[in-house]
RNA sequence: CGGGGAUUGGCGCAAUUGGCUAGCGCGCACGCUUCGGGUGCGUGAGGCUGGGGGUUCGAAUCCCCCAUCCCCGACCA
């Protein structure tokens, strides 16, 4: 009997990411090239990532608010590197009601340019400092080549913007954000990932320098899954924002941003998933527990919608009655869909007072009676939710190799991946030789990092640092 | 944007060298049956063969153009 219908996990992680997504209806594609449409059950996921961000945000102190979707070109043209990075990827509107338009209008690529408009607008003084926004939007980037959440044309993030008088305070920010982001992946997540400075070549187009959170896939590859941006006084010189210190002096203001976007939801899928599908951490399941009724066994059936209405204070719950399926076909069907835990409930477990508990994770049965049954899912789901998390760290830990041999270099590259901790001499032309040798490239500067004395793993040149490098998505 | 592969009911596929009414499995609808790991049986619905143009007595099949998807590159917060 055919177990499952997936493509194979192991064999090709891209083609059992695209199933998975299709399958478990998460996503669909959409009639515009590179565009996705995003179903109820992956919305749902967005929903509880916005939900968990947007309270640390705002405990933060940051504000939510709301920029237009189109920005001048102009805009975009003040800062030279922004607008350089952005221009290969930007989608221009030239006709407005059927008539050409007198300045074309870029759709947001980033809102930037848009915001700090207005924030110059907004400001004259230093007591209006710092300006605290975020917003949650959606972006677009005319990617050459897309997948389905991990790059799209068109993506849902949040972007925070904020600007400070002291370069101190802005760093503070950023370092924040980041630290915000390591919290969503960790705790609700359950993905471990390793913080860190951008090299020159990888930072955002316009920074001073460019943080970021690298979670390691199953496959070897590291994603990016969310950066911290330090501006520094780019912007506002750019601009010619300045306002007015307590000296009377004019200063600029020093800026950051930082994004979290629907590709997390990508890294979420592949972090944790199996064989069977989908294994979503308790936190961010839209269903955490889904009670399956034997068909055909009347008294469970009964027992089976006391219960719902009874866990559904505490849980997110799902009573799966659907005719004409079978217990097994219902139980692959919420595996693929990553549910946690499975009660089900047949006549047997009736008549001796009991139900039986399947846990996602580890396909582990256990039957327990119905007293105090809520507070042992709630033991359970706590107890899933670490070990997800644990696994995902170990498996990183794992795949991560401290290297002073390019030829080791090379050979891990070569075959499992991984992150690779190698001394770089911070050399660009070095970097890209790696690149071209490797498909390798430099994913961040670990904060933390000690100093130390070391050889470049390519030229042997003076190094301080080992980098962390590893093959991109 | 370069290289490769693909596009046929919702999904996965088939259809000799161009030739009968484009088939099959899954899914779907209805009925019965079954139901503790993808359940059997029956009946039925569902197709301008991705779009456009050409060649031909005749095109899913040959030619041209276009679109989209997948993989590998280049590029990429």
């Amino acid at each position: 009997m055919a177990k499952s219908q997936l493509k194979d996990f192991n064999a090709d992680l891209s083609e059992w990411f695209n199933d998975v997504v299709l399958k478990a209806e998460l996503a669909d594609y959409a009639p515009v090239k590179g565009c996705m449409i995003i179903r109820p059950y992956g919305y749902a996921l967005w929903e509880g990532i916005q939900s968990f961000l947007d309270k640390l945000i705002k405990e933060k102190g940051v504000k939510n608010a709301y920029f237009p979707l189109f920005i001048p070109i102009h805009y975009l043209q003040k800062e030279k590197e922004h607008i350089k990075g952005f221009s290969p990827q930007l989608a221009i509107v030239t006709i407005g009601g059927g008539e050409e338009l007198t300045e074309k209008l870029a759709v947001r690529p980033t809102s930037e340019t848009i915001m700090y408009g207005m924030y110059k607008k907004w400001t004259s003084s230093w007591r209006e400092l710092p300006i605290l926004i975020n917003q949650w939007c959606n972006v677009v980037r005319w990617e050459k080549r897309t997948y389905l959440f991990l790059r799209t044309s068109e993506f849902l993030w949040q972007e925070g913007h904020c600007a400070h008088l002291t370069s101190k305070e802005n760093m503070d920010m950023v370092l924040w954000a980041l630290d915000a982001y390591e919290k969503t992946y960790n705790d609700l997540l359950a993905m471990y990932g390793i913080k860190g400075v951008k090299s020159d070549a990888e930072k955002f187009a316009g920074a001073g320098s460019t943080f970021s959170l690298e979670c390691l896939m199953p496959n070897g590859k590291a994603l990016q899954s969310a950066t911290s941006h330090d501006l520094s006084q780019n912007f506002s010189k750019s601009f010619d924002w300045t306002v007015q210190d307590k000296n009377k002096a004019k200063v600029y203001p020093y800026q950051n941003s930082w994004g979290l976007s629907t590709r997390s939801i990508g890294g979420l899928i592949m972090a944790h998933g199996d064989e069977n599908g989908l294994k979503l951490p308790p936190l961010i399941a839209p269903i955490q527990v889904v009670i399956v009724p034997i068909p055909g066994h009347a008294t469970a059936l009964k027992l089976a919608q006391t219960l719902n209405i009874n866990l559904k204070k505490k849980f997110r719950v799902n009573l799966d009655t659907t005719d004409g399926e079978t217990a097994g076909f219902k139980f692959n069907k919420w595996e693929l869909k990553g549910v946690p835990l499975r009660l089900e409930i047949g006549d047997k477990d009736v008549s001796e007072n009991r139900v039986t508990l399947c846990r996602r994770d580890t396909g582990e049965k256990i039957t327990l009676p119905l007293l105090d049954l809520d507070k042992k899912i709630k033991e359970l789901l706590n107890t899933i939710q670490k070990s997800l998390f644990a696994q995902h760290k170990k498996f990183t830990d794992d795949h991560t190799f401290t290297v002073d041999s390019y030829d080791e270099f090379k050979k891990i590259m070569a075959t499992t991946r991984g992150f690779i901790k190698a001394f770089w001499c911070e050399n660009p032309d070095c970097e890209n030789e790696i690149k071209k040798d490797t498909k390798a490239t430099t994913r961040c500067l670990p904060l933390g990092s000690k100093e130390e004395e070391g050889k470049c793993i390519h030229c042997g040149g003076v190094s301080h640092h080992r980098w962390l490098f590893a093959l991109s998505y």
